[in-house]
DNA sequence: TTGCATAGGGATAAATTTTTCCCCTATTGT
DNA sequence: ACAATAGGGGAAAAATTTATCCCTATGCAA
């Protein structure tokens, strides 16, 4: 695993939040595990343009940050279910803060983000 | 400027609010613009641990995103100001979400990340 | 005249994150 | 035997983000 050669801030509210919300995928896991997108598999279909590889090593760190747990079942083929714990559900609200945000001004964003840039046509597939 | 080569997704309102708050330092400056730290030697001042560089690049997205405007006194020596867009404003209660839900777990969230980074001493001064 | 403060830019290096590629487990079905 | 399924992990490459270093310019103070 990387080892961090700049250690982190963790003064206030905002710094300790990134540190765990920090990371591409991370809070669209969250939200697909709260709508009920339990299995890996579900995950990776969910967010295509993410790597297998990252999800599992994202969805390590939530599990570490106590945010979700994984339960593994003893059968074959392999199962696995991730869900929020009560901590990662009190993050929940703020998610669904920032999506609401998001979608509220959708369109503004949408131009805004194109125009820096610099593409006006054809983006995420 | 680097250029992308992977093109974000924009998928939904999670997406276009990251593509404008993604950045190590984003989200502090529009919260200390918004407490009136306006002038760019302020904000280093209150993020010293952000290069003065990375500061202004990344204050100069956030401009072209249009959360935040740019007022450039002619005098000398330099004077330059920002402040939040009626649009950065709207964004302000979803930062203190962020905040307070940290503030709110600091406790939790400080055992965590620093059993995780394997460091029991001193971080981030 | 040198040094400081203010604001910022370019080039380059370093740090960090994400992607790619390939490999491993075990069982069931063909 | 071999592929398919389901879940992972290591190594190395590529992408991206941050940090470092050095330079410009002006007016003021020591």
């Amino acid at each position: 695993m990387y080892e961090r050669k700049i250690l982190p801030n963790l003064n206030c509210g905002l710094d300790l939040i990134g540190e765990v919300l920090y990371g591409k995928w991370k809070i669209r896991l969250l939200w697909f595990i709260h709508q009920g997108h339990q299995r890996p598999s579900e995950l990776q279909r969910k967010i295509p343009d993410a790597s297998r590889r990252v999800l599992n090593i994202q969805l390590k760190e939530l599990e570490e940050h106590e945010l979700v747990v994984r339960k593994v079942y003893a059968v074959v083929p392999p199962k696995v279910e991730y869900s929020l714990t009560d901590f990662g559900k009190t993050l929940i609200p703020v998610i669904a803060a920032l999506g609401n945000w998001g979608d509220e001004h959708e369109e503004r964003l949408r131009t805004v983000i194109l125009k820096r840039l610099g593409t006006s046509g054809e983006l995420g597939e």
